[in-house]
DNA sequence: TTCATATACGAAATCGTTTACGTCACTTTG
DNA sequence: CAAAGTGACGTAAACGATTTCGTATATGAA
């Protein structure tokens, strides 16, 4: 059934048929209901790409998600984060496209979304230092909004972050009034601004307590259970090894767990773990009481904001960037107790 | 840029230039050069929307999620397997259209991709037994592949799935042959197709070697690290606990193992433990040796084969259903021993 | 020379919407 | 009572591609 069809059979032109459902004033109350029972009866829905041609937006949104081809890893955040975003779209009638990309390529992604016209924006995902696709998308002007931040790009855009420095300097802080020393940190790959920004408030909260930071005991790469667990088990068998442990997800605190128990010691008592929790959907952090002790913000919701600001910032070209910094809560669970007199 | 600047500038019909760059005969090599060139000087891409309302094909391709309302989880092996699908995509040069929908509505957005001819044809994912899309689907004349099967389902339709019975059989009989005869199993949700399967080869294995099974070892909610340690505690305590788990993800078997350990007693020597494994790539089960004995099949694999299954049915409308069994293979890993004597 | 046949290209319809203009019958206003 | 609104609807031109017919020129055969 199309928008002809549906007209002949009213006996209306196209043009009323149109107003009506779209709820403009020159059409009588009375047509405009008759209007909307026979389309409700057909389940007369517009053409989205017609739509597409008549308007000129896309009423769609694009999400690239850069797949690192060394590694083939996918974030395992970005379900969580899509669900929440997802929510927001179809509320406001937009469709999700989404793109997989091997990080090589993502440029000609980004210019073909714009030159095919498929999405009125797109959401840029894992933002490293100095990321050059906030340039090039402004080169480009396609509205965007990214999830993080980029380090070392001065020009302005929007942007929904968790405040990554002060949730690492609270679990830092946290540990330290524990009497911990010897802090490791097991963190994302080198490069990612999240971890960047979290190593720095690492390290800023351990010299402000004259603490010296120690190569030794901090670790970053690709955040699998399995990287959690080498670099545990390696920071243990140091001569001095560490009595607490950050990680910057929940996935690599199971790989520290593990080999901590292989170790034969017991997480909260010999080695203390704060986590970063993302509040992901299959990876609840316990119940009542949260199993690690974690600094804790929802990806979900983060998503969710996200996706509003990109569709204000589209309804409203000329607007402002916008920002938004969730700050994440540390919540004490059973991973963390005093330091141990080794 | 479009096709009649691009053809205004070229001092050639707008007809010839398409047809020149979608390598049609009658167009001479000299003139599809020139326009080729061009094209690529301007960086021209066909609109994904004009290109869509003259063919008739939306070259994209709809996965609907359902996201449980009650428990608000995704099912985390949904990234890696669209990230196989992607690719597929990608290469024939469809777009991917991503529908976040809690699992009451379903039924309305498969109608509306439909009604506003958005896609091409789409996935279902999560089938459960007689799921009621497939009968939906057949209605409303939307091309489809399940990714997994329906039981109870009769009407023929196209599948991949990986053969979760025989997975299980030989999972159970893996350790049987070790000498367990107390076995448990932690499945997914009660109602999701695969469980079903995979208790059904559990069952016929522990009934085909004399082995009554036993309700208090056999689990079934969501794949949650929880649920996997809540599980295994609970068996743990039985006074006829068992010797040996199998559970139904990665994710469940790390809460087993927490569980194992909590309780003082050893993976693989106290309690073994056979998990499958779909080869997420941020839960890498291992290097070179796996840490868990595994049945694995990876979900990405079976991404990829399930989009060339669909877009192949989509270019040819009058196909039979496919169908497509995928093996897993059993991985032996560090969780399993011979059963010990208590 | 003439007619058929390629070869290379173009004019215009089409896809399904939206929307800038008309239009026409009634009020309302000065 | 004529002019000016207003309310309700229609005509037709976009939007940016593809595609169905043509058409003009060159080539070959009769």
């Amino acid at each position: 059934m199309n928008l002809k069809q549906l007209s002949l059979e009213l006996g209306l032109s196209q043009t009323t048929v149109s107003r009506a459902l779209n709820g403009f004033p020159e059409v009588s109350e009375a047509t405009r209901n008759r209007v909307q029972l026979a389309a409700n009866r057909h389940q007369y829905s517009p053409s989205t790409r017609a739509k597409g041609l008549a308007t000129g937006k896309a009423l769609a949104i694009g999400h690239v998600i850069p797949v690192s081809t060394k590694h083939e890893t996918m974030n395992p955040i970005f379900g969580d984060f899509i669900a929440g975003a997802g929510e927001t779209y179809s509320r406001n009638g937009y469709e999700m496209l989404l793109s997989i990309v091997d990080d090589q390529s993502e440029d000609d992604v980004y210019r073909g979304l714009k030159a095919r016209r498929s999405v009125d924006g797109v959401v840029v995902h894992g933002p490293r230092m100095d990321d050059p696709r906030i340039a090039l998308l402004n080169e480009i002007g396609l509205p965007f909004v990214v999830h993080g931040r980029a380090s070392g790009v001065t020009a302005p855009y929007s942007w929904v972050d968790v405040n990554n420095r002060r949730a690492f300097n609270r679990a830092a802080d946290f540990l330290i009034d524990l009497g911990h020393r010897r802090i490791g940190l097991i963190n994302g790959l080198e490069g990612m601004d999240f971890a960047h920004r979290r190593r720095n408030g690492y390290m800023d909260t351990l010299t402000a307590n004259g603490i010296a930071a120690d190569p030794a005991l901090m670790r970053s790469g690709e955040m699998t259970e399995e990287f959690g667990y080498t670099s545990t088990r390696d920071m243990l068998a140091l001569r001095d090894r560490p009595t607490a442990l950050m990680t910057s997800s929940m996935i690599l605190a199971m790989g520290t767990r593990r080999a901590i128990e292989e170790a034969g010691l017991t997480i909260g008592r010999d080695v203390s773990v704060i986590t970063h929790d993302d509040e992901l959907s299959y990876l609840r952090n316990g119940g009542d009481v949260p199993i690690f002790t974690a600094t804790r913000s929802s990806v979900r919701d983060a998503g969710r904001r996200l996706a509003e600001m990109l569709l204000a910032d589209i309804a409203n070209p000329f607007s402002q960037p916008q920002t938004e910094l969730l700050e994440a809560e540390l919540m004490v669970g059973q991973s963390t107790g005093p330091a141990p007199h080794l």
